[in-house]
DNA sequence: CCATCCCGCCAATAA
DNA sequence: TTATTGGCGGGATGG
């Protein structure tokens, strides 16, 4: 079991780093474990195996596998054994996740939800946090809240990674809040235990774990609010990213899309939870990458950094990344030999993965 | 300073 | 029991 470790073996000194806690981030190595499995002919994947080939412990990989399969990218086959789902299986698990976090937070006032959700659902009965920091220069009066699944029982897997990782995607899907604050998320995804400033700090480690990994997707992306100085994520969902691959649309007749808007401006309207749910469907999305698939950008392979632009007057910053450029400057520095070796094909798994995706012959990189 | 968040101890769970 | 999983939070890092 004596783990790699980190081999410090001086090798013929050419920069022997210290440290560098970004090259260890979660991000990175979700980037690498994507890069390393969306080859075809990947079909499961062995836990030890990706430990052993990323060059990390094993528990970093449980942390990504479990945030990868809230995603519906992957899906627990045996004892360390995942079977890979692959960016296909991503609209659809998102589809679910949203219209299972509008069915949760609909309890009743009037009449029925005669539905009682396959297995969760909750009665959050508490009129908790309602203080949450600015969010987006929309309307301050329709702030909503996502209901918490939590139930009573089972207390471990409650706080699971995952489950807290389709929560807080479901915030973005489900809710009117364009900019969240992990700080606000973390408060709306408390459980059921008491708000204690350690409680809050513990789940905010989590989210910064999860907004790592789902920002080297290209999910999401950290921005500085316009105003408040506070960082803050934005959706960016299947704009961008290697998502889609053969759309498969099965998910014909959107059920959840507009004229949903109901519950409006009533005196006694007590569930003034999700006031206007994001219309945009994912098949939008989906659509919208399809026709503009020139200015694809890529996620898995993007370096923590960021072109920093600031938004000139209005509108979406639209970066664009010299990706030619990256793909033939970027190294991965782990000190690993292993994974030096086998980044000589992540070049190539990108070039298919464009034409994949822009429906173009592979452009030229890497002379 | 303080926002991030890596590391790995060690407790639940599964085999 | 041992092997897997994976909460959890101390404290290092980087801005």
């Amino acid at each position: 079991m004596a783990l790699p470790n980190s081999d410090m073996s001086t090798e013929s000194g050419s920069k022997y780093t210290p440290y560098c806690r970004k090259q260890k981030s979660l991000g990175l190595l979700c980037s690498n474990f994507l890069s390393l499995y969306n080859r075809d002919g990947v079909e499961t994947i062995g836990l030890d195996d990706a430990a052993s080939r990323l060059g990390v412990e094993r528990r970093r990989i449980y942390d990504i596998v479990n945030v990868l399969e809230s995603v519906g990218i992957l899906a627990r086959k045996a004892k360390n054994r995942y079977t890979w789902k692959g960016f296909r299986a991503i609209p659809k698990a998102l589809q679910d996740l949203k219209n299972e976090g509008l069915k949760e937070n609909c309890h009743g006032a009037d009449g029925n939800c005669s539905e009682k959700v396959s297995d969760d659902d909750e009665d959050e009965t508490y009129s908790d946090t309602n203080n949450l920091s600015q969010n987006d220069k929309s309307n301050p009066n329709s702030l909503s809240k996502l209901s918490v699944p939590q139930k009573s029982g089972d207390n471990r897997k409650e706080k699971s990674l995952g489950l807290l990782t389709q929560n807080f995607v479901k915030l973005f899907l489900c809710t009117d809040m364009e900019l969240i604050s992990l700080d606000d998320a973390a408060k709306l995804l408390l459980g059921d235990g008491k708000h204690t400033s350690m409680t809050t700090r513990t789940k905010v480690r989590r989210l910064y774990d999860i907004a790592n990994v789902l920002s080297s997707m290209k999910f999401i992306e950290k921005i500085h609010h316009p105003e408040t100085r506070k960082p803050a994520f934005r959706w960016l969902g299947l704009e961008n990213g290697p998502h889609n691959e053969s759309k498969k649309r099965v998910f014909g007749t959107d059920l959840t899309n507009s004229t949903l808007k109901r519950c409006k401006e009533d005196g006694n309207a007590k569930l003034q939870l999700q006031k206007q749910v994001r219309h945009q469907s994912l098949e939008n999305e989906v659509d919208t990458l399809k026709t503009s698939a020139k200015s694809f950008q890529f996620g898995p392979f993007a370096p923590v950094n960021e072109p920093k632009v600031e938004a000139p007057g209005n509108g979406k910053p639209k970066r664009v990344i010299d990706w030619e450029n990256l793909a033939s400057t970027y190294r991965p520095r782990y000190h690993n030999q292993a994974l030096r070796d086998l980044f000589s094909h992540y070049t190539e798994a990108w070039k298919s993965w464009y034409a994949e995706v822009a429906g173009k012959e592979p452009i030229q990189l890497m002379p």
